[in-house]
RNA sequence: GGCCCCGUCGUCUAGCGGCCUAGGACUCUGGCUUCUCAAGCCAGCUACGAGGGUUCGAAUCCCUUCGGGGCUACCA
């Protein structure tokens, strides 16, 4: 019987999980979704240096927020914890002593100064710089030499002569001479593990069966299957890899802050919903085949498979974010989208969050559902039915001023304040009566100017909407107001 | 420099030898609709990096070349 299907996101937390690491992660747990394996969360902390608990912790944060639910991993635990590496220290020490005893692995005493000196000098030769194999056959005088010194110890593993051929799942067969793959260290001089030793001791503690994870880790992975090998893992529990291509900035090379914002933080406060990023993100790389483009996270479960992602990198286009994100905004059922809004609404400080106000908000989202790309842009679109300091912005100032609009304004004032029933459709009424018919002024004109006078601005959700929203009194205090003005 | 990966509209992609005078989406442009802005609808612009092969036939297969990217750490 075919083995379970156990995929893992191992990311290694420096900082706030960025667009790429996302990526990886969604089809990651697409994966495992749609083959009902297993979605495992493993954080990859051996650089104690970079990873910080707060990273770890907005790590967690991130991924359940986007709903990428795991099945193995922090908080979740599972069978083949713990799934932070700083807790399996003792794990790596074992193999890596075994590597030891095994002849796998040698003890090297080369500093780093010395190290970095033999790479300049195998550069200025145009040789390939690389570890040279110094320590690699040391005599027990030339080891107690070292040790006299008070030099640390790396563990270094030693690469056989060869090459390395394994299948990845995205590119065919990839191939690589060991002499282009140099020994390299498992162990720090002080005695902690590197993702070199780590990843491929999880991976097979684990029973990882599906490596897909970034093409940048494509050319370490002759040094994972090489310590498969020293473990003793038979081919046929090799973990199958897949590496996926990059996602690029906007102009030329890597994603980062000047093209495009990266982490993903930054998104959910740019009011960007989880599921509108998910389906960006998954078309990049990956397609259903179809022409379809619209895609919810059940629809991935359903549609993605390995051999339908792309080889080649894809760019990161904040347009498309948008459009997608639009439409998925106005997928929103009313009270969803308030659900989604009044966070905007509160930190932007147009509310204090009270029942009445909540009210009012839900009875305007639906006039503004179709007119915004992002969630951030709800506290612009409504706050004039909050404004405590009611004033028409200063760039529509000039054109409520002129005669014309005055006489709009008085006549609308007139038309509206003997109204007994104050909805939109009688505003409308009233107002196209006066003002279009009997004035005989264009609606853009007419409207316009009352626009305005209600609103503060020229561009504002649907006129008479607005109105019966701002109540009656309100709507003609400002009408007043703005003739005053 | 060496090794490895990649190369279809501006961008994301469909395409896996004939269905391609290359399809869809985003962007952009024009129009319709219209109380502004949107949304919606219609139309349009724009691509197989280049050169050789293989074949009756190539975006699809092979080679070369050019271009882009990654790796080359006691980072991951």
């Amino acid at each position: 019987m075919a083995r379970e299907i156990r995929v893992r996101f191992a990311p290694s937390p420096t900082g706030d999980l960025h667009v790429g690491n996302i990526r990886t992660a969604l089809f990651d747990w697409a994966y495992a979704r749609h083959t009902g394996g297993k979605f495992i969360f493993r954080i990859e902390d051996t650089d104690t240096t970079r990873v910080t608990d707060e990273y770890i912790a907005a790590a967690l944060d991130t991924l359940r927020w986007l709903g990428l639910d795991w099945d193995e991993g922090p908080e979740v635990g599972g069978p083949y914890g713990p799934y932070l590496q700083s807790q399996r220290l003792d794990i790596y020490a074992d193999w890596a002593q075994k590597f030891l005893d095994q002849g796998d692995a040698y003890h090297c005493y080369c500093t780093s100064v010395e190290l970095e000196e033999r790479r300049e000098a195998q550069r200025a030769a145009n040789e390939a710089p690389g570890y040279d194999g110094q320590c690699r056959d040391l005599s027990p005088e030339q080891v107690a030499a070292f040790r006299a010194e008070g030099r640390d110890a790396v563990v270094r593993m030693r690469m056989p002569d060869g090459s390395t051929t394994f299948v990845d799942a995205i590119r065919g067969e990839v191939s690589f001479e060991h002499k282009f793959v140099p020994d390299f260290v498992l162990v720090r001089g002080d005695g902690s593990p590197l993702y070199t030793l780590a990843v491929a001791v999880d991976d097979i503690m684990m029973k990882v069966s599906h490596v897909l994870r970034g093409e940048d880790l494509l050319s370490s992975t002759p040094r994972q299957i090489r310590v498969y090998q020293a473990m003793g893992v038979a081919l046929e529990d090799y973990p199958i890899f897949a590496h996926l291509p990059f996602v690029m900035g906007q102009d030329n090379a890597k994603l980062s802050k000047r093209n495009g914002e990266v982490s993903i933080a930054w998104y959910r406060d740019a009011g960007f919903l989880p599921e509108a990023i998910c389906n960006y993100l998954v078309l990049l790389g990956w397609s259903p085949g179809d022409d379809r483009e619209n895609i919810t996270m059940k629809e991935l479960t359903e549609l993605f498979t390995v051999e339908r992602v792309n080889s080649s990198p894809a760019r990161f286009d904040m347009k498309k974010l948008e459009a997608i994100n639009g439409d998925k905004i106005r997928a929103l059922t009313i009270d969803e989208f308030l659900t989604w809004a009044l966070p905007f609404m509160i930190r932007a400080q147009v509310i204090t969050g009270t029942d009445e106000q909540i009210a009012l908000v839900k009875s305007a989202l639906p006039i503004i559902q179709e007119r915004i790309t992002r969630l951030s842009e709800v506290p612009a679109m409504l706050k004039f039915l909050f404004a405590t300091n009611f004033a028409v912005e200063a760039d529509s100032l000039s054109k409520v001023t002129d005669a014309a609009s005055k006489d709009v304004l008085k006549r609308s004032l007139a038309e509206l304040t003997p109204l007994t029933q104050w909805t939109h459709d009688t505003i409308e009424a009233a107002l196209r009566a006066s003002l279009i018919e009997e004035l005989g002024l264009k609606p853009r004109i007419a409207f316009g100017s009352v626009r305005i006078a209600v609103t503060g601005s020229t561009v504002s959700p649907p006129l008479f909407e607005s109105m019966e929203l701002l109540g009656k009194s309100a709507s003609l205090e400002r009408i007043s107001a703005a003739l005053a003005l």
